[in-house]
DNA sequence: CTAAGAATGTACGAATCTCGACCAAACCTC
DNA sequence: GAGGTTTGGTCGAGATTCGTACATTCTTAG
């Protein structure tokens, strides 16, 4: 699970023998299944350049232990020959279980390699508990009830956590409103009790994971995946790789600094991403202009409200969008990831808003031959974070040893 | 070249062929001498898990090639046993060349896989020159003076632009001082006219090659390069690979925006992060407060002008260490690199700015079990930008195919 | 209805690489 | 000088992919 200390020496990187080739090419092959969809041997032999044989050799195993299941067979391309038979993962196989942790809530499913829900399970928590041993409970608890009795089959269990963590111990450092789990080792203490290997990390991580794996992410070379709402987080995906930095410590965009002598943000600083992209402001401003129902203000009220004329709704929307627009244009800027996935709150303003999301940052941009970026809000609605554990159990798994 | 456009399906991954696993861990050999330095078969070894008898199979090709050397025997462990032969690039094997291109001026060195420079030139043009043709010419002028007759040996050139790029091609975009080369395809242009392999690519992403190949930057997973002075960016090496975008339109990090609101910028928005980090910032800010040799004003000298306790000094050095601390901080929050190596005018302030650079980034995070971020200044000097040409050349001979 | 064409999936030998074991060389300690 | 330790080289065994040839299954033409 570690990805490097700050300044730390890169470990050597060890040498490809053949027994880590067959690994490293059994897991592009079930990688271009995820990026791409169920495709034929002959598909994948073309795709990565191997002979129909070699790739022949490579699923065989995988069909045998039910990874793959064989569908039926394509529609025949004009001129005949036999139809091919598109492989992909059975709808059932390779479970893996995941954990959403929220202040106060938890979220479990059991998650199919394929990407499909087999069951879920929710658990409550008094969020200010200093019990963090009845949190651990929980947890299990949940898992319990999704998890199936036969583990033999379980690849792991993938834990997002809404708040700051530590990736390479697998614990939580802070969250905001639940202190009380500061410290825990979650990861540790839920692989003891369960007896899988247990993968923890940052909520917007997570949810990146998510869409690289099962939603508007797959295939896509370098994207970044934003939650928004009462806090703003982000996770990278980069040239196909998940960007964690040192134990995890990235991905805290909603403190980076976008209007330096601004308001007092509750991290202690003043101009925070945060101070002007979350429900916080949203909600003050609306208070501000008198629209109805100001303290509990969503982009999807403030969506409606614009949409029917409402005195400064209009302008509020766009004002929201804007700020939104601020950190993603310095985000494009920076590293270019090209694609946007929007996750929480904004989706519910809808196609308007993200088009106004969209446009404001396109004009905060110099044009470049690498091309605009989109905007896109995710298609996994409520479900991308709980896809998104199991997402982090397959990207360690998959992880190209090579 | 190229590295995925934005949103682009990711290139299929081609499979792991015995043919590509001996180059890959020939890669992995030659990466492990530039992250450490010097090191015997026996050391090899244990580091890359391979056999002696494997090691010493990969490393005959280069020694017979020339490109490695033997060295002098080691001193031997306490204890006994047959002292070590540790292995190293020929100081003059591998020859690569590499160009600095920025408005008005070129560089071009030769520079061997060690990192020795072997010769350097430079040439003239007139910045606004319209003649992109004449730019060409003494491009190659420039090379033919420092590349060997001898051009077998020669792995590639380098070429780094003080300017917007877009590496797919190697073409040049824009350079704000010198308009005429907007849209010059220099690196087919240069390939064409000497036969070799030419990568182009911006400024701080040479420079951040030079920190990662030849400088800081050896053995490190991730850290940031980052250039001030006239203008502000950023290359970025995250978890051992730098980052482009897509066509190379990552790392315009002065055009960040730290300041909604702010400062009008060259570019037309508002606030960004170049109106209060460069030289521009400084010289009115110095002007405002009386210091003498304001126009002229480089962070050198306002380091001696606060050491000597010439009034406000102190203060606008505090400030400025300040500003650039923000967007460092920002970088951190978003990405963790841990490392920033510093470039540029920023050097000359000396340990007492460095220093506060990195106080001030520090009080800006919150802590995380990564590890504070460290600032560093660079250790190359004026050669980081044409050791990075090197460095783009070897990233690109050496890019683990697997 | 039959035969040719086309594409998929499988079987077998050749080539190549790493691994493990063993051996010679060089140095230190006793 | 003998024994121990470490380095570097040699050789056969095992494993994997590649290239080629072959069986299978569908379309299309006559």
């Amino acid at each position: 699970m570690t990805l490097g200390e700050a300044g730390a020496n890169r470990p050597a990187p060890t040498l490809v023998s053949p027994a880590m080739a067959v690994e490293a090419n059994r897991a592009r092959v079930l990688q271009a299944l995820y990026d791409i969809g169920p495709l034929s041997r002959a598909d994948l032999a073309r795709l990565t350049g191997a002979t129909r044989a070699t790739i022949g050799a490579i699923v065989l195993p995988l069909l045998e232990r039910g990874l793959l299941v064989e569908r039926d067979p394509a529609p025949v391309a004009p001129g005949g020959g036999k139809p091919a038979r598109p492989l992909f993962f059975s709808p059932t196989s390779w479970p893996i279980g995941s954990v959403h942790l929220r202040p106060g809530r938890i979220d479990a499913a059991l998650v199919s390699a394929g990407g499909n829900v087999l069951a879920t399970a929710q658990e409550q928590f008094p969020a200010r508990t200093r019990d963090a041993g009845s949190v651990v409970d929980a947890v299990i608890r949940a898992l319990d009830a999704v998890l199936p009795k036969e583990r033999d089959d379980l690849v792991g269990v993938g834990i997002a956590v809404g708040g700051m963590v530590d990736t390479d111990v697998g614990s939580i450092v802070a969250i905001n409103l639940a202190p009380g789990l500061a410290g825990l080792p979650l990861g540790p203490l839920v692989s003891d009790r369960i007896g899988l290997p247990v993968f923890l990390d940052l909520h917007p991580r997570a949810q990146a994971l998510g869409d690289r794996w099962f939603g508007q992410g797959r295939g896509v070379s370098s994207f970044a995946s934003i939650y928004t709402g009462e806090a703003i987080g982000v996770g990278m995906v980069l040239d196909g790789a998940i960007h964690r930095g040192p134990k995890g410590s990235g991905g805290e965009i909603g403190h980076t600094i976008v209007q330096a002598g601004g308001q007092q943000c509750r991290c202690g600083r003043r101009g925070c991403w945060e101070t002007i992209a979350t429900h916080r402001w949203l909600r003050a401003e609306a208070g501000r202009l008198g629209l109805p129902a100001a303290r509990t203000m969503t982009t999807g009220t403030l969506a409606r409200l614009a949409a029917k004329g409402h005195p400064g709704a209009d302008e509020l929307f766009e004002n929201y969008a804007y700020n939104l627009a601020l950190g993603i244009a310095n985000l494009q800027q920076i590293l270019a990831p090209g694609l946007f996935i929007l996750h929480g709150d904004v989706v519910f303003g809808g196609e308007a808003f993200r088009s106004a999301i969209e446009r404001n940052v396109r004009a905060a941009l110099p044009p470049h031959p690498g091309g605009e970026p989109r905007i896109a809000f995710s298609e996994l609605q409520d479900r991308a974070t709980l896809l998104g554990g199991a997402g982090l159990v397959l990207s360690h798994s998959l992880q190209l040893a090579v």
